[in-house]
Parts: C-alpha cells; structure tokens; sequence
DNA sequence: TTTCCCAAGCTTTTT
DNA sequence: GCTTGGGAAA
C-alpha cells in the first residue's frame, strides 16, 4: 500500500481559557471538537475515533466553562446511547452534568408537544401509538376504502402504516412513493392519499400520535406558532446531535429550528455509517450541512483507537465498493493482528457450533464474554445459535429481538393503563373490551361509541342497553377502572390490581403457556416500578420499549455479563473484542430486498461496515454453505457478494475440520470454499457419551 | 355476532 | 415457523 500522510488543518480556532483541561485525555482532532467555542460545527467522525468520548468531554467542557447544564441539549437515536453518554459525562464533572437534558428527537418533540398540543387543536392528554397500534387505528378506517378497490387487492394495514411513514418523513408525494417501492398501488393513489388524510384526521380527534407524527406536528407548531418556537429554542444554548447522518428530513429541520435561536449546533455523524434509509434517513442532510449552517467548522476525525490494522484494511476494501462515499480512511496506530476470517461452514448447526466453540475458546484466554459479540442482518438470523448456546449453558443477551411491549398479552395490561390515562384512546378500549367472553369487533365497536359520547360519566355503565351475555365481565371491568381512577395510588399499586383482574382472562386466553407470559408481566411489573406516575410510563413504553429478551438476562446479572447478541442496527456504537458476524449470506447481507437498487446495496454495504468494524481485535464472518427451506428443501447458498473476490490477504479463509472422532462426513465441496484454507479450525464432534447440559462450566 | 379452525401467505433493519 | 384471513358452526 502507498504511504500515506496526512495534513492537518491549518489552523486551530482559539480554545477558550478557563475550564476543564482535556488535553491530556484527547487527541488535537478530539480536543477542537470538544473545546469549540461558538456557532455551527459538524464533526465527520469515522467508526471508532471516539466519538462518544468526545462528545461526552464536549458537554463536560461547556458544562465546565458555565454553561448551565438545563440549556445543553443532547439529541440522540437510542435511549442507550443518551444515558450512557449523560452518565459518562456526569462522572467527569462529578455529577454537574446531570441536567443535560436530551433523549431522542421523538421524546424530545413529545416533551414539547406535551406542553403546547392543544394549541395544533389536539386534546390532551394525547397518546403515542406504537407501530402496531398505529396499525390498529389504520385498519379500522381501511374498512370503508377496500370497498371502493373494485375487487382488485388494496394494501394490508401494514403497506398502508409504511407507506404514510414515508409520504411524511421525506415530504414526498404519495405518487412519488408508490412508483419508488409499490406501482401495483399506483392506481390507487388518490384513494391512499384521501385515507391518509382521514388517518390524520382521525387521530387528532382521538388524542392519538403517531412515531411520525411526534416529529411532524412539532414542526407544524413551531410554523404555526413562531413564539412558542422563540421560547423552546431560546432554552437550547447548545445542541449536540449524535448519528447525525441518520436523521430524516423532518429531523434536520428540527435541528435548524432548534438552535435558531442561538446558533449553536454541533452534529457529529459519519456518512460511511448511515444505515436507516429505509426508515427515511437522508444522507444528504450531513452532506448539505455546511450550505444549510454557512461558515460551519468541519473536523474530521480519522484516528480509530478500536481495531487493530488488518480490522480495519478489511473495512477500508469493503467501504471501497460503495458508489457514494466520501475522502475518509480510517488508520490506525495499533499492531496489525490476526487477519478477520472468512469462515464457511456445511450448514447452520456447523456454523453455530463453530461460533460458540470460539467464544469458549477466548472466554478460556480471558476475553469475558461482554466483550465477545454476534452480528447479524436481521432478528431471526440467530435462532440456531441461541439453541445451541443455551445447550452449552452459556449466557447471553439480545439487542434487537421482539420488545416486551410487542407481546400480545402485555399490550392487553398496557392498554388498562392507557384507557385511564386517556378515555378518548379507541383502540386501547376496543383492546379491552374484546378480552371479555361474548364481546367481539363489533358489540366493541357499539360500547366504544356509546363511551365517546359520554352519555354515563367516565368509566360509568349506567343507561346502556347491554346483553346479559356480557354485563357481569362487563361491569368488573368498569368497576375497575372507577376504582383505579378514583384511587390516587402509585402505579405499582394500579398495575397490581391490573394484573389481578386480568390473570384470569390470561389463563383462559392462552391456555398452553400463560406460565411464561406471567413472567413476562412480572418483568413489566419491575419495569413500571422505575416510573413515578402513569403517563410517564406509558411514554416510555411507546418510545422506549423494553427488549423482551434483554430482560431475561439482567435478572441474572450477579453471574458473569452475558455474551452479545444483536441486529447489526442495534450494535451501532458499540464495541466488542471479538465479532462474530454469521449468516454472512447473499441474499440476508446484503438482503434480497435490496437487490437491485442500488441506493439500497449501499446502503447494505455500509451495514456490513458497521458490522466490520465493531472489532476490535478478532473479526471472524462466516456462513452456512446449505441451508434449508421450507418449501425446496435444501440448496445450496451463496455467501454474500461483498465478500466476494477479496484477497486472502484482507480475509483469510479458514476451514472447519471435524475432528476425528465420527467417520467423516463428506462435506459438500462447493465451488465457493475451492480458494484453499489457510487457517484449519477444529471442531470436535459432539460428544455423544456425555449429556451435553453437564458441560463444565 | 362470536369463535374456532384451517389455510394461506410472508418474512429486514427501528423510533 | 408464525401471524393474518377466510369460512363455517354455534
């Protein structure tokens, strides 16, 4: 490789005096990030050069210097990433950065919308639907516009949810749209666009918010109201934005309309790692940043402290194959290391032998096994290997996987709480009401209606005309909810009596295995005694949802931390030791939906260098050479094309040898595995004398 | 009108 | 492998 140097900028802008002195914690690049004084800076921050670290020392050094900590805001994509970012900064300044105050755009703008909704018309308290929900309240309109579709096949709820996500992220058309992803739909798009609007329509007469429209409607207020927009900005002395290349459109003018005020705006982003288009991201938005904030500073950050060399030559190539992309390669001072390996194995039950044979291995070296982890595309990918790393007893966690509050049974709890916290919240009522023996969509239809008008007081039965079929289910529920609305208890209490009354139901309703579903409202249970009060929670549960299996495993934490397990979209930002990224198949990495656009295949590429370059010492991407499927059986795969063709240099193929203990069995010599094995891992075969739950451990 | 049962369909990533 | 939808019985 040519050498390479690199020129530094010309001159650094005067570090104010006084204050913190991180001098002797961060690199130049770092500290001018850290220390900039005022107005616009985007900070180009490649994958492991400290990104966080600088941005935590950024807020500790504004904090240091007398910026009041209330007028600093940190926005961020993940709950995770704030806390973590405001504890991290909290023990440099022993706790005076506490009242940072920031979370993701969408609980920041709910904040907002919180206080000044009534004045978009929107009746308060308002509820935040999640994705399922918001699925719920399309469908129940959906109903009087499949008639009009002529027989021909209208979008399910689903379509329909994703559809109006994206009209109104990227300020699209619904024309635009259909002819992007669905021109089956095309011939229907006046239609769409008239349910859209009865969508919007309907859920500002409900009290309803959706994920969107937490971003939109906050917007819309500060358009509608330039004073409330002059009070909130005036608040934010300093906005920091982290992930910056991942915001939407409707994110970025939130950026603007939040340090209009002040001016003072620092985004830290790295456009190789943008990897949410699909939910509107606009990459453009880190690109156009200097023309939308002239005169903004622009410090990149190239130093990576995670990877060894090799680690980061493979992400270098990999980067290399993307079509946009801009002048950045990351380098490094640390030793060169174990080349990553590319890793085929015969088929699943190989490959996660394979994994969970070398996580013992450099469990045994003294890697602890948080900082070991398992990538993968998408949530399902790792069914196998959870199998088999609970037959060999060895911890771990999932990021990514289902969230608790996605789980049938505890929407059902939630929805009790909701309807107290907002009687005008149809499809939580339409939720209860259809738990009761006797009551289905349509006797749930008529008493919802019948509660909207108010005719009986709140949470009151008296004058309708009910079937006897119901009435007792009926009135133990209202009495219920009187008593809870009445009663000005904690909500550990109400969630208590929730739980009582609805045990029953659950027993019936899932006969088979409501034994591990009550586990699961006992997790809910722990959760909502971290709450002060209702709303706070039911907040929290819609923009923050627990992950399910997550949960799981802190119960057990007195042991060792847990192995990582997760999506690839949730591991962003995090670093491990060792990676293992499986499933590295055509077709899952770079996903067969992407296949073909290539905007898409980009960004499939950049989720593989997100994945890449979480290592930080020992890279290994395998895959299964035969797989099943349900319907045509076995066949053979390909492994995924990115990786494809690259030289043994940059990913060292490895092959897997059964150990000699079984007669062989002849492993399937495909064409793609002929480039010879220059690194030889043994597996011994399963060790069928001894059951496998005695495993030392 | 509800509920139960069977068939079909489909499946990424997340706030 | 698991939810959604349709159709038929109660």
């Amino acid at each position: 490789m040519a050498r390479r140097i690199v020129i530094q900028p010309e001159s650094l802008p005067a570090v104010h005096t006084g204050g913190p002195d991180f001098s002797d914690q961060l690199n130049p690049r770092q500290l001018e990030a850290a220390t900039w004084g005022e107005g616009p800076a985007l900070v180009v921050a490649g994958a492991g050069t400290g990104k966080t670290r600088t941005l935590v020392h950024r807020v500790a050094w504004l904090v240091g210097n007398g910026i009041p900590p209330e007028e600093i805001v940190l926005l961020t994509f993940t709950r995770r990433a704030a806390t973590q970012m405001l504890t991290r900064a909290a023990t440099l300044l022993d706790g005076r950065c506490a009242l940072v105050r920031g979370g993701t755009f969408h609980a920041f703008c709910l904040a907002i919308l919180k206080q000044y909704a009534s004045r978009l018309g929107y009746p308060t308290p308002f509820t935040v639907l999640d994705r399922s929900d918001s699925e719920d309240v399309v469908d129940v309109l959906r109903a009087g516009f499949v008639g009009r579709s002529a027989g021909k096949r209208f979008p399910k709820k689903r379509t329909l949810i994703s559809l109006f996500s994206a009209v109104r992220n990227r300020n699209r058309s619904m024309e635009d749209i259909l002819e992007g992803g669905y021109p089956h739909f095309l011939e229907f798009a006046d239609t769409l666009t008239e349910l859209h609007e009865a969508y919007i329509q309907y859920k500002k007469e409900q009290g309803l918010m959706d994920y969107d429209d937490l971003l939109v409607l906050t917007l819309q207020l500060f358009q509608q109201e330039p004073a409330v927009l002059r009070e909130v900005a005036a608040r934010n002395r300093h906005v920091l934005v982290d992930e910056f290349q991942d915001t939407n459109r409707a994110q970025a003018l939130l950026v603007k309309a939040f340090a209009s005020v002040h001016g003072n705006v620092m985004v830290v982003g790295d456009d190789a790692q943008s990897i949410y288009r699909f939910r509107g991201a606009d990459l453009g938005n880190i690109l156009r940043f200097p023309e939308e904030f002239p005169g903004a500073a622009i410090i990149k950050l190239e130093h990576n402290y995670r990877s060894t060399q090799s680690i980061l030559d493979l992400a270098n190539t990999v980067l290399a194959r993307a079509h946009r992309q801009f002048e950045k390669r990351l380098y490094t001072e640390r030793s060169a290391g174990d080349p990553p390996g590319l890793v085929p194995a015969p088929d699943d039950r190989f490959e996660s032998r394979f994994v969970a044979q070398m996580v013992l291995q450099f469990r045994e070296q003294g890697i602890p096994l948080h900082q070991m982890a398992v990538l993968f595309r998408s949530g399902h990918n790792s069914y196998d290997l959870e199998v088999e790393l609970g037959r060999r007893n060895i911890l771990f966690v999932k990021y990514g996987g289902l969230k608790l509050s996605e789980a049938a049974h505890v929407k059902d709890v939630i929805a009790h709480l909701k309807v107290l916290e907002n009687p005008r919240d149809v499809v939580a009522w339409n939720r209860i009401l259809q738990l009761l023996e006797g009551i289905g969509p349509k006797t749930a239809g008529r008493i919802v209606e019948w509660i909207q008008q108010g005719s009986g007081g709140p949470f009151s039965l008296d004058g309708a005309s009910l079937s006897a079929a119901y009435v007792a289910s009926l009135s133990r529920l209202f009495s219920l909810l009187q008593q809870l609305k009445r009663e000005e208890a904690p909500l550990g209490a109400h969630l208590e009596a929730i739980l009582a009354y609805y045990a029953p139901l659950l027993r019936s309703q899932y006969s088979e295995d409501y034994p591990k579903r009550e586990t699961d409202l006992d997790h809910l249970t722990g959760v909502a005694a971290a709450f002060a009060d209702r709303g706070a929670f039911l907040d929290s549960v819609a923009l923050d949802p627990v992950e399910l299996t997550a949960l799981d495993v802190e119960q057990e934490e007195a042991d060792e931390p847990p192995l990582v397990l997760s999506t690839i979209h949730s591991a962003k930002g995090l670093e491990f030791r060792v990676v293992f990224v499986i499933q590295a198949l055509d077709g899952v990495l770079p996903s067969s939906y992407s296949i073909g656009d290539q905007e898409a295949m980009d960004e499939e590429l950049r989720l593989l260098y997100v994945a890449i370059t979480r290592a930080e010492d020992h890279l290994f991407l395998s895959y299964p050479m035969i797989q099943f499927r349900r319907y045509d059986g076995q066949y053979f795969t390909k492994p995924s094309r990115f990786l494809a063709d690259l030289p043994e240099t940059i990913l060292e193929p490895c092959h897997l040898v059964e150990a000699p203990r079984e007669p062989q069995t002849a492993l399937p010599e495909a064409s793609h595995s002929a480039a010879l094995p220059a690194a030889e891992v043994n597996l011994p075969a399963p060790n069928a004398s001894e059951p496998d739950d005695d495993l030392p451990f």
